[in-house]
DNA sequence: GCAAGGTC
C-alpha cells in the first residue's frame, strides 16, 4: 500500500481534514511538541489508490533567515554591509521538533501531499516542508491540495485533484523575507547608532530606534494626522437656520447649501429670505428606507470594532480571539473573507446560541423562521470563512475580555443571519427667498438585526408633521448663524487600522502588532480620547468637522448615524487616540527633510513591494530582480541618510527641546 | 539589540 504524508499549515486544519478523509482518525502525539498531532488512517486517493495516510501539520513557517554570526554583532560590520551580507536560512529554534517530525514521517512515505493555506505565505511554507522532506527522502513525489474551506465535500474534491506547488508564489515571499531582513537590520542599526546619544536613556535598557517596512508607514499615518491637527486653522462660516412650528412640533429646516465662508453673501441671501417672508413647500416625500445588516466578520473589521467598542486595543482583541479559537469557541480569527459559503450550515450554529440569556431569544426567533442568508461582501481569501461562533460557551467560563469578544462575535453573527432594519424616511423641501431648505425625518419600523447588535445605532427622529406640496407658511424663526470649522481629532486606532488596510500595510494578522510596536518603541503614545487637552476647538457649538460648503445640511436630526460611533460610541465608549512623541515626529520629519522623493514614511514603498511580489507570482519578474532593484533603491536612501544624519540629529535635538517646553 | 510573516 502506498504510504502518503500529508502536511497542513496548522494543527486545526490537519485535524479537520484528517477527520473528513479518515473518519475518526487515530491521533498520535509528537515528541517535544504538544499541539501537533499525527493522524493515521487509510484513504483511497484517486491518483494513488488505497493509501496508508499520515496527516500532520507544521505551525506556520519552519525556517528563519538571519545573518551569520560575524554580521550579527552590531559593531562587527558597517550597517551598510548588511545590504549584501550572506543570509543563512535554517530551522527556527522553536520549530526543531516539528522539522524532526516531518523528517521522520517522510522517510516512510513515497508521496508528500501538502495542505498549507492557499495563499502566498502558504505556498512558501509548502516549499519549506518540501525541502525538509526531500532532504531525507529525495525520491518522494510532491504535490499540494487546492482548498478554500474545510467543508467535507470540498475537502474530498481537493484530495482527488492534487496540483503542483507554485514556486513563483514562494519566490515572491522569499524576496519579501530577504528585503525585510536586510533593510530592517541596516536601517535600524544606522539610526540607532546615530541617534542613541541624543535620546535620554532609562537605566540599563538600550533603546532601539527600529526601522521596518510596516512600522514606519504606520508611524507616518499617526504623524501626518498629528501635524494636520496642529496646523489646523479654524475658518469662520455662516449659515441660515429656519424653524417652523406645525401641529405643536418645531421643525428645523437646514440650508441646502450647508454653510458659506462669505459673510456678505450669506447676509444678502438672508435678507432675501426676510423680504420673501413666506416659504413654500416644494417637496414632501415619504419613502421606505433600510439600514443594512452588517457583513460577515473579517479580522480587520473585528479589530476595528474591538478597538472602537470593547475598550481593548486591537492587539488585545486578537490575542483574546486567538484564545477563543484554540479553545474551540470561535472559528479561525485570521481571515479576509466576508462571504459565507452557501454550503455552510449556518442554522446549526444559530441553534447553539438559543440557550443564552442575553441573545438566546433572538437566536430562537431566527430558528423559528426569522433566519435570512447573510449578505456577501467582496472579499474571499479562499482559505478561511468569516469569523463566527462554532460552539456555545457560557460567560461564567470566560474571563471579562473573552466575554466581550465572544459576545461581539456571536452578536455579529446573529445580526448577519437576521434581517435589515426597516424604516420610513420623510423629506420635506421648502423654497424660501429663492433658497432651498430641508427637513429630514426617520421613523424606525422594524429594528430586526439591531435588537441583537447594539454596536449600530439607528433611531427614529422626532416625527415630522404632514405638509403638502404647494403649502405656504411663515417661518416661526429665521436667523443667520455663525460657526467655525473644527480640527480633525488625533488618529484613533480603528482609523489607523482602516488606513493600514487600505494601503496594504501589514496583514490582517500583523496590523495590531505594528501598532503595538510603534508604541513600544516610544514613537507614539496612546491615550483615551478626550483625556488630554482639547484638540477640537468647538466654537459655539455650531462647528462642523471640516465640512466645507456643500454636503448635507447639518440639521440635528437626520443622518448623524456614524458620528456617535466614531467618537467612541455611546454606552461602550472609550476609543484610544494616538499621538506621536517628539522622537516619532523627528524620525518622520527627518526622513522627509533628507529630501528623497520616496520618503520611508510613506505607504508608497510598501505598496510598490506588494506590486512587485505580484509580478513575481505572475511570472513578469523574478525574485532576484525584485531584490536587487529594491536594494539599489533603498541603498540610495540609506547613503543619503547616512550622509545627512546630522539633519536627523538636528531635528531630534529641536524636538527634544520642544518636548521640554510643551 | 535589527524586520515581517506564519502560528501555539
Amino acid at each position: 500500500m502506498t504510504r502518503i504524508l500529508c502536511v497542513a499549515e496548522k494543527p486545526s486544519i490537519a485535524k479537520a481534514v484528517a477527520n473528513h478523509l479518515g473518519g475518526q482518525a487515530r491521533a498520535e502525539n509528537v515528541r517535544g511538541i504538544q499541539w501537533v498531532k499525527n493522524y493515521r488512517f487509510d484513504f483511497n486517493f484517486q491518483r494513488w489508490g488505497q493509501c496508508s495516510v499520515t496527516f500532520t501539520s507544521v505551525a506556520g513557517h519552519i525556517q528563519t533567515a538571519d545573518f551569520p554570526d560575524r554580521y550579527r554583532k552590531w559593531h562587527s560590520c558597517q550597517p551598510a554591509e548588511l545590504f549584501e551580507a550572506p543570509i543563512q536560512t535554517k530551522v527556527a529554534e522553536d520549530k526543531k521538533a516539528i522539522a524532526t517530525n516531518i523528517e521522520a514521517q517522510a522517510r516512510n512515505a513515497s508521496v508528500l501531499f501538502i495542505w498549507t493555506d492557499c495563499d502566498r505565505e502558504g505556498e512558501h511554507i509548502g516549499t519549506e516542508i518540501r525541502d525538509i522532506a526531500l532532504k531525507v527522502n529525495p525520491r518522494m513525489e510532491v504535490c499540494r491540495a487546492r482548498f478554500s474551506n474545510i467543508e467535507r465535500a470540498h475537502i474530498v474534491r481537493a484530495a482527488a485533484n492534487p496540483i503542483p506547488l507554485d514556486d513563483a508564489q514562494a519566490n515572491a515571499v522569499a524576496a519579501r523575507i530577504e528585503l525585510d531582513l536586510r533593510l530592517g537590520a541596516a536601517f535600524t542599526r544606522m539610526q540607532t547608532l546615530a541617534l542613541q546619544p541624543m535620546i535620554p536613556q532609562q537605566g540599563e535598557q538600550r533603546k532601539i530606534i527600529s526601522y521596518g517596512s510596516c512600522q514606519f508607514p504606520t508611524l507616518g499615518f499617526v504623524v501626518d494626522r498629528y501635524l494636520r491637527v496642529r496646523n489646523f486653522v479654524p475658518e469662520p462660516f455662516w449659515y441660515i437656520k429656519v424653524v417652523h412650528e406645525k401641529d405643536d412640533i418645531n421643525v428645523r429646516f437646514s440650508w441646502a447649501r450647508g454653510h458659506l465662508f462669505d459673510r456678505m453673501a450669506v447676509t444678502i441671501i438672508f435678507e432675501r429670505c426676510l423680504i420673501a417672508k413666506m416659504a413654500k413647500v416644494t417637496k414632501m416625500q415619504k419613502k421606505p428606507t433600510k439600514k443594512w445588516k452588517p457583513l460577515p466578520l473579517t479580522t480587520v473589521e473585528l479589530q476595528k470594532m474591538g478597538s472602537r467598542f470593547l475598550r481593548m486595543t486591537s492587539q488585545e482583541v486578537m490575542n483574546v480571539a486567538e484564545g477563543l479559537y484554540t479553545k474551540g469557541w470561535i472559528s479561525y480569527p485570521r481571515t479576509e473573507t466576508d462571504q459565507f459559503d452557501l454550503g455552510m450550515n449556518l442554522r446549526n450554529l444559530v441553534e447553539k446560541q438559543q440557550q443564552d440569556g442575553r441573545w438566546g431569544d433572538f437566536a430562537q426567533g431566527l430558528m423559528n423562521g426569522g433566519f435570512k442568508q447573510p449578505r456577501s461582501g467582496r472579499n474571499n481569501d479562499k482559505a478561511h470563512p468569516p469569523i463566527h461562533p462554532v460552539n456555545y460557551v457560557a460567560s461564567t467560563q470566560l474571563n471579562p475580555n473573552e466575554q466581550k469578544v465572544y459576545e461581539f462575535v456571536v452578536r455579529r453573527f446573529l445580526a448577519c443571519c437576521s434581517e435589515d432594519a426597516t424604516g420610513e424616511a420623510t423629506d420635506v423641501d421648502i423654497e424660501y427667498g429663492g433658497e432651498i431648505f430641508r427637513a429630514h425625518g426617520l421613523t424606525v419600523i422594524a429594528r430586526n438585526y439591531l435588537d441583537v447588535y447594539p454596536y449600530d445605532r439607528w433611531e427614529s427622529s422626532q416625527n415630522l408633521p404632514l405638509y403638502t406640496v404647494g403649502e405656504t407658511f411663515e417661518p416661526k424663526e429665521a436667523t443667520m448663524q455663525d460657526g467655525q470649522t473644527a480640527a480633525p481629532g488625533y488618529l484613533t486606532e480603528p482609523e489607523l487600522i482602516s488606513l493600514m488596510d487600505a494601503n496594504g500595510i501589514g496583514t490582517d494578522a500583523t496590523m495590531a502588532e505594528h501598532i503595538a510596536k510603534i508604541q513600544e518603541r516610544e514613537y507614539v503614545i496612546a491615550r483615551l480620547k478626550g483625556a488630554g487637552a482639547a484638540a477640537n476647538g468647538g466654537g459655539n457649538g455650531a462647528a462642523t468637522r471640516g465640512g466645507r460648503g456643500r454636503g448635507r445640511g447639518r440639521g440635528g436630526r437626520g443622518g448623524r448615524g456614524g458620528a456617535a460611533a466614531q467618537n467612541g460610541g455611546g454606552s461602550t465608549g472609550g476609543v484610544q487616540e494616538l499621538i506621536p512623541t517628539t522622537l516619532g515626529i523627528a524620525l518622520i520629519e527627518g526622513y522627509d527633510n533628507v529630501g528623497f522623493e520616496t520618503s520611508l514614511s510613506k505607504p508608497f514603498l510598501r505598496k510598490e513591494m506588494e506590486a512587485q511580489m505580484k509580478a513575481i507570482c505572475e511570472g513578469r519578474s523574478t525574485r532576484h530582480d525584485v531584490v536587487q532593484q529594491n536594494l539599489e533603491q533603498y541603498r540610495a536612501v540609506f547613503n543619503r541618510t547616512a550622509q545627512q544624519i546630522n539633519i536627523l540629529k538636528a531635528v531630534s535635538a529641536a524636538q527634544e527641546w520642544l518636548l521640554k517646553s510643551r
